[in-house]
DNA sequence: CTGGGGATGGGGCCC
DNA sequence: TGGGCCCCATCCCCA
């Protein structure tokens, strides 16, 4: 049995400890600013301090203590971040030297997420949007093993060491209990990733998605295991719960900028410039949006409340608009295109047929091949059925009380769709016709 | 087995 | 704020 929020929990106490400096045996000056780590969790992420600790590991009894000049204290901040959290905090300001750092470091992983950085950077015309970009590596994200065995293999493939910077006689002293204050830590994770991608529409959006970038891993994981939400209430609940304590974990060490409103999900973040400032975030996944209506919209994906049954088949949905469409589609026969040939028809070249609850277009040429006699065709719908519906949209179309019956009767307003039409329509037939749209 | 198309569902966003 | 449209991803069915 695998609880697979152990790595992430346990990454999340190291990171703990290494704020507290619990445990830090470890020390490393950069420009003057002392950092303090964990030689073990080091030593698994970096080639560059995996070469450096096994040199010393002789001495562990002794602190271990590194001097780095070759990068600010800032970039070894975003690195040390990653390294105990599996965030990776870019910007368009820090990828070069975050690159150079981690190339320094030997840390591949870091490497190929800044060149993946950098090449969305230049797909994207609006430069802006970098000051805030930023990313979470999907695999060092959802998996603290995944990380470690990738981590692993690129310390294999490496042969070459590093050029020396280090100089581990060079003591820190003077580790003042405010220095990781002082490094201005803030995980990226922490951040609204999609307010500035948002701002820039649907095309860095896509971009974004396509690479990768900017894009929690959370949401990946809440999009992959929508299916699974759909076919197992519990472990959808399971997985929700699981999912709130993270984010509550990640919500309560925030940085200063979170307001949280009722139900925690209004997200405000001050942002400079012309950032948007509110958005909504669901209480159940890492999802964000801009309004409160997408956010209702967006809560009947977890809650499983479908509101719009489809009065024809009783197929149910959680949207209207979905409605709408699976009513035009399957039960109106909107599309002016022979089922059969996919020939465009009109009223003049096709005709309307029904069958069962479903009903659709057939050129006249298909339907004499096929028996215009089989088919029950429906002659009075097609004065109707492409003349929009300009009515009240609520009474488009209503059905009998008793939708058990074995016959659809489907009455529409003069604007739409009206069909009123007994079909010889067994429970096995009607089954038949239905069960293909039930997943 | 595979590719194409239909149906469905989710997000963004306009009205 | 809701309705509705568009786009996209995914699943499923079928040839």
């Amino acid at each position: 049995m695998e609880i697979s929020s152990h790595q992430s929990h346990l990454l999340e106490q190291l990171n703990e400890q290494r704020r507290q400096d619990v445990f830090c045996d470890c020390s490393i000056l950069v420009e003057g600013k002392v950092f303090k780590a964990h030689r073990n969790v080091l030593f698994a992420s970096s080639g560059y301090f995996k070469m450096l600790l096994s040199q010393n590991s002789k001495e562990t009894s002794q602190p271990t203590t590194a001097t780095f000049q070759a990068f600010s204290p800032d970039t070894f901040t975003v690195i040390l971040d990653f390294v105990y959290s599996g965030k990776l905090s870019l910007t368009g300001q820090n990828v070069i030297e975050v690159m150079s750092a981690a190339s320094f470091l030997q840390m591949t992983d870091v490497i190929g997420v800044c060149k993946t950085f950098i090449k969305s950077s230049l797909d994207i015309s609006e430069k802006e949007k970098d000051r805030y970009f930023s990313l979470s590596d999907k695999e060092v994200n959802s998996n603290g093993i995944e990380r470690s065995s990738l981590y692993s293999s690129s310390w294999q493939e490496e042969s070459s060491s590093p050029h020396s910077h280090l100089s581990p006689d060079r003591g820190t002293g003077g580790i003042s209990g405010k220095s990781w204050s002082e490094c201005n830590y803030h995980p990226a994770s922490q951040r609204n990733t999609q307010q500035p991608l948002a701002k820039h529409g649907k095309d860095s959006i896509k971009k974004a998605k396509h690479l990768r970038l900017s894009q929690p891993s959370e949401v990946t994981h809440f999009k992959s295991s929508k299916r699974e939400a759909r076919t197992s209430d519990s472990s959808s609940h399971i997985s929700q719960s699981e999912e709130q304590t993270q984010i509550d974990a990640e919500m309560d060490s925030g940085p200063v900028g979170y307001q949280y409103g009722q139900g925690s999900d209004v997200t405000s973040r001050s942002f400079p410039d012309d950032l948007p400032r509110m958005q909504f975030k669901c209480p159940y996944c890492t999802h964000v949006v801009k309004r409160k209506a997408d956010l209702k919209r967006h809560l009947r994906c977890h809650t499983g409340e479908r509101p719009y049954p489809c009065q024809a088949c009783g197929k149910r949905f959680s949207r209207l608009d979905h409605l709408s469409s699976h009513f035009r589609t399957i039960h109106q026969a909107c599309k002016l295109i022979c089922r059969k040939c996919k020939r465009h028809v009109t009223d003049l070249t096709g005709q309307v047929v029904q069958e069962g609850t479903r009903r659709y277009r057939l050129c006249n040429e298909c339907l004499a091949e096929v028996g215009i006699d089989s088919l029950p065709i429906d002659l009075e719908s097609e004065q109707h059925l492409m003349s929009p519906s300009d009515g009240d949209k609520d009474s488009r179309w209503h059905l009998s009380e008793d939708e058990n019956r074995s016959y659809v009767e489907i009455v529409e307003d003069g604007s739409a769709d009206l069909v009123i039409q007994q079909v010889d329509d067994s429970e096995e037939e009607e089954e038949k016709e239905i069960k293909p749209n039930i997943r």
